[in-house]
DNA sequence: ATGTTC
């Protein structure tokens, strides 16, 4: 048997890319690392082992908590982690899903190839500056009341289609259409509804960008046309969430069920797993406010598309109806989903923190353009490297609850980042070497985002693809980028 | 991630 040993935690190698930290302690299941060792390297003096074999606690887990090849440490469960946790006798755990609910990526296609903008990225780049509200605080393309909030909480993209700012392609394009019906605004505290009027269609800081990119590289020719994408096209991702309403909606829960679920806490070894019982009313609540701030979140990433379309139109010679949404994938939510365990149908909370949902072909959940292909699956790497486009892989379903990665994984802390990297330095190599425009709102965001800071995301999709959880359909590289 | 410290 090959073993890795990290430290405090051994690992035994189940096979090439799959590792298992054996059930122990008060451990209910083992737990599992996809990961090449290089990868695990990265992540073997730090928390994020600790954290998972935590998460393995959780009652009600089921097969193994799972960390996916770009995982690093989070708040109590690692970014990068999936726990399928039975939601008759299991439980729902906010840390578990994250502070940025439906934190997440969309990819919107054009008719443009990189000779169309080359010569007209600084012009491309200030224009979608200007038009897509970023940075901090308050400032977003709808500002409204909080029954305007309420609105969206409720029926998130289909409240956009209802006013003129999305398309019925656009809910076709999404994960769940966009919208989940389970949603209740009057789970949503008043403190989070104030701090989300102003932020719908923004992007916030942090990680969070809007970059236009051309496709370089394409791996399966015939997925790559299903999803619209050829080589030198041009596309735009963008990568945000629920702003301040998300984040609120989680600390609302959080302090809610350590208040309420002591007894279950007190089992656990890390406060910050803190978890509501399946069947309790406050995990019922808490499903409901979660729902609500996912149908914020992808509204959010609606208005910051429409807004883009108004600039590509603008600048080049697009009609509006080119600018097509390939794919939403949302990558920190938990959801209700029906899975094989031990050969019995369960409904399974899926908690995915950092990580994206990937479906196979055949799966009733993907919407018709892609039953026969896959889910596009939406992985933003870094300014430098680029990022991938895969489709949900057969093996999914048997070996991650059907998810796969959602970028790259960190290297090292915010804090780290700016002791290590001057933000106009970055942003200056960046635009000599590579050819890659960038403007932020602020320096210091661009030195928590150099492309330093990040794993090696094709080793990172090289595991995912070898594993046949998440497959190599197409890979991009920056033009310009923009971020808060 | 985040009105960048409950």
């Amino acid at each position: 048997m090959t073993t890795y040993d990290a430290g405090e935690v051994t690992l035994e190698k189940i096979r090439e890319y799959v590792w298992e930290i054996p059930q122990q302690g008060g451990m209910r299941v083992p737990a599992r690392v996809l990961a090449s060792e290089k990868l695990l390297d990265e992540i073997s003096d730090d928390k994020t082992l600790e954290q998972l074999k935590n998460s393995a606690h959780l009652p009600g887990v089921r097969k193994h908590a799972l960390c996916m090849p770009d995982g690093h440490q989070g708040y109590g469960f690692p970014v990068g982690g999936v726990a399928g946790i039975d939601a008759e006798d299991g439980c729902i755990s906010p840390g578990a899903v994250g502070y940025d609910i439906n934190c997440g990526v969309r990819m919107l296609t054009t008719p443009l190839e990189y000779d169309d903008v080359q010569g007209h990225e600084e012009e491309l780049v200030n224009r979608l500056f200007e038009a897509v509200p970023s940075g901090l605080g308050g400032g977003g393309v709808y500002e409204g009341t909080v029954e305007d909030v309420e609105a969206i909480l409720e029926r998130g993209m289909d409240w956009a289609l209802e006013n003129g700012l999305a398309t019925e392609s656009d809910l076709e394009h999404c994960e769940d259409e966009g919208y989940r019906p389970e949603a209740d605004a009057s789970a949503v505290s008043e403190k989070a509804k104030n701090r989300g009027k102003t932020q719908v269609g923004s992007l916030g800081s942090g990680n969070h960008f809007l970059e236009v990119q051309r496709v370089t590289d394409v791996y399966r020719e015939d997925v790559a046309r299903e999803f619209g994408l050829e080589p030198d096209q041009i596309v735009v991702l963008i990568h945000c969430g629920s702003r301040g309403l998300g984040h609120q909606v989680c600390t609302d829960y959080l302090r809610k069920i350590e208040q309420t679920h002591g007894d279950l806490l007190a089992e656990l070894p890390d406060k910050e797993l803190a978890a509501a019982p399946a069947g309790s009313e406050l995990a019922d609540e808490y499903y409901r406010a979660m729902c609500a701030a996912i149908n914020f979140a992808w509204t959010n990433r609606q208005l910051v598309m429409d807004r883009t379309r108004d600039v590509l139109t603008d600048v080049f010679d697009v009609a509006r109806t080119d600018l097509e949404l390939l794919y939403d994938v949302a990558h920190n939510i938990a959801k209700k989903e029906v899975h094989t365990v031990d050969g019995e149908d369960r409904e399974l909370y899926v908690h995915r923190k950092g990580a994206t949902r990937a479906f196979p072909a055949g799966r009733p959940e993907l919407p018709p353009a892609y039953a026969d292909v896959g889910q596009p699956v939406i992985i933003p790497g870094s300014m430098g490297a680029g990022s991938y486009v895969l489709r949900g892989g057969e093996r999914s379903m048997d070996e991650t609850f059907g998810s796969t990665a959602h970028g790259a994984g960190r290297l090292m802390s915010r804090t780290q980042a700016k002791q290590e990297f001057w933000g106009e330095d970055v942003r200056d190599d960046l635009r000599e070497r590579q050819q890659v425009y960038v403007k932020a709102q602020s320096g210091a965001t661009v030195a928590e985002e150099a492309p330093g800071v990040y794993k090696d995301v094709d080793e990172v999709i090289r595991v995912s693809d070898a594993l046949g959880i998440g497959e190599r359909v197409a890979r991009t590289f920056p033009v310009c980028n923009i971020k808060g």
